[in-house]
DNA sequence: ATCATTTGACCCAG
DNA sequence: CTGGGTCAAATGAT
């Protein structure tokens, strides 16, 4: 089931931030509803921002409920049947670096036992979601290396069939501190040196501080995307609750790495947005970059859409399945009244997204939701030469 | 000394 | 069998 690192901890950690999304969710709408005039247009996005903020609080709001209801049955089918690990967790850190504790190198034991680990690892990677971004670094020199603020430790790196250059792979630095499940795989494009294709998969657990800009302002680390992932994992789970044999793992990839909100949240010079929005208390500029629970909710729906890159690189849905968060989701698209978030934002920031086209073309109206996995839009501020 | 990266070997899925 | 992903010893950096 639920595979995800810790077990219970993490459930009631879920509960606690679906809980405090839902209640954000609400606020949001009653504060859109009263402020509706109050603002200026550019902090609801322009005009009819007001009704699609409301209608992503709603949906915000019943996506939580859902969420938290499936989170509790979770919960309570984990308490009785408790993961694999759950026995045998002995040791938990696993790492325990090497042997040194048998005479010699490796004993076929070891040997055994670290095929079971690796075994047992691959199974849990297999449901983790999985997605990927293309990153454009302000420079392309061969240094240079996409960074989304995040830390991750690289455990290898291997030529790619096909590809220029090596790929590297990375797993968060918490990994073994905190079980932190997230891993990614950097590829640096052939075609363009500055560009990198990052795959994510598996959400951070861990509760490390995403730093970047500086930035004044900072907040407690408390929620950010540490929940916005824990979100995505949990989307996950529900996922293979929902229809046991979806494709283990799906991709959402993003096409675009200028990550330009239509109010252009972040007010140049103040520094990322993910800071901002880590806050979720301070004033926002732009409704994604608000609460947390805000930016999770977006995040959330994002990530519904599974579009599975193909060797061609086209996009494919993926989906197979016809879970209830579809549902929400295009109730979410319905109650954003057909907004053309794409268009908002291809005007708002003066680019052009082919991709969000295609989007739009394989009906996936939740474009208003930049994939914030936090700290890719970090890049979008750059340009590309 | 501690922690991160490098790098070849190993394992598994397709 | 091959390619992709991970492990872990060796090595480097701080």
């Amino acid at each position: 089931m639920q595979d995800s690192a810790g077990g219970g901890g993490d459930i009631h950690l879920l509960l606690s931030i679906l809980a405090d999304g839902e209640e954000q969710a609400r606020q949001l709408g009653e504060h859109s509803a009263a402020h509706d005039d109050g603002r200026p247009s550019a902090y609801t996005g322009g005009g009819r921002g007001e009704e699609y903020y409301r209608g992503v609080a709603r949906q915000l709001q019943c996506t939580f409920g859902r969420a938290m209801a499936v989170a509790r049955a979770i919960e309570a089918a984990g308490a009785g049947a408790s993961g694999s690990r759950g026995t045998t967790n002995t040791g938990d850190r696993s790492d325990s670096p090497r042997s040194a504790d048998e005479s010699s190198g490796r004993t076929a034991r070891d040997v055994v036992a670290q095929r079971e680990r690796h075994h047992d690892m691959i199974k849990r990677r297999k449901g983790l979601p999985r997605w990927t971004e293309k990153i454009r670094v302000p420079d392309a020199s061969l240094e240079a290396t996409p960074d989304d603020g995040l830390s991750w430790r690289k455990y290898g790196q291997k030529d790619i069939l096909g590809a220029k250059f090596p790929r590297g792979y990375y797993r968060c630095t918490y990994r073994n501190a905190q079980g932190c499940p997230a891993t990614k795989q950097v590829q640096r494009s052939d075609a363009d040196l500055a560009v990198f294709d990052v795959t994510y998969q598996g959400a951070h657990t861990c509760h490390q501080k995403q730093r970047h800009a500086s930035t004044a302002g900072d907040q407690p680390p408390r929620q950010t995307d540490a929940s916005v992932e824990l979100l995505m994992s949990f989307k996950n789970d529900l996922k293979v609750e929902t229809d046991g044999l979806a494709p283990p793992s799906t991709t959402t990839t993003f096409h675009d790495q200028h990550f330009c909100f239509p109010s252009v949240p972040f007010p140049a010079g103040v520094g990322p947005p993910d800071d901002a929005s880590l806050g979720g208390g301070g004033g926002f500029s732009s409704p994604f970059v608000s609460p947390a629970g805000s930016a999770a909710g977006s995040s959330y729906f994002s990530m519904e859409h599974c579009y599975e890159p193909s060797r061609g690189g086209q996009f494919v849905m993926s989906r197979g399945d016809s879970s209830e968060l579809h549902e929400v989701v295009s109730a979410a698209t319905a109650t954003s009244s057909t907004v053309d978030p794409a268009a908002a934002v291809t005007n708002a920031g003066g680019f052009d997204y082919p991709l969000y086209l295609h989007h739009g073309e394989l009906a996936d109206p939740h474009l208003p939701f930049p994939p914030l996995f936090g700290p890719a839009y970090m890049y979008g501020q750059y340009r590309d030469a």
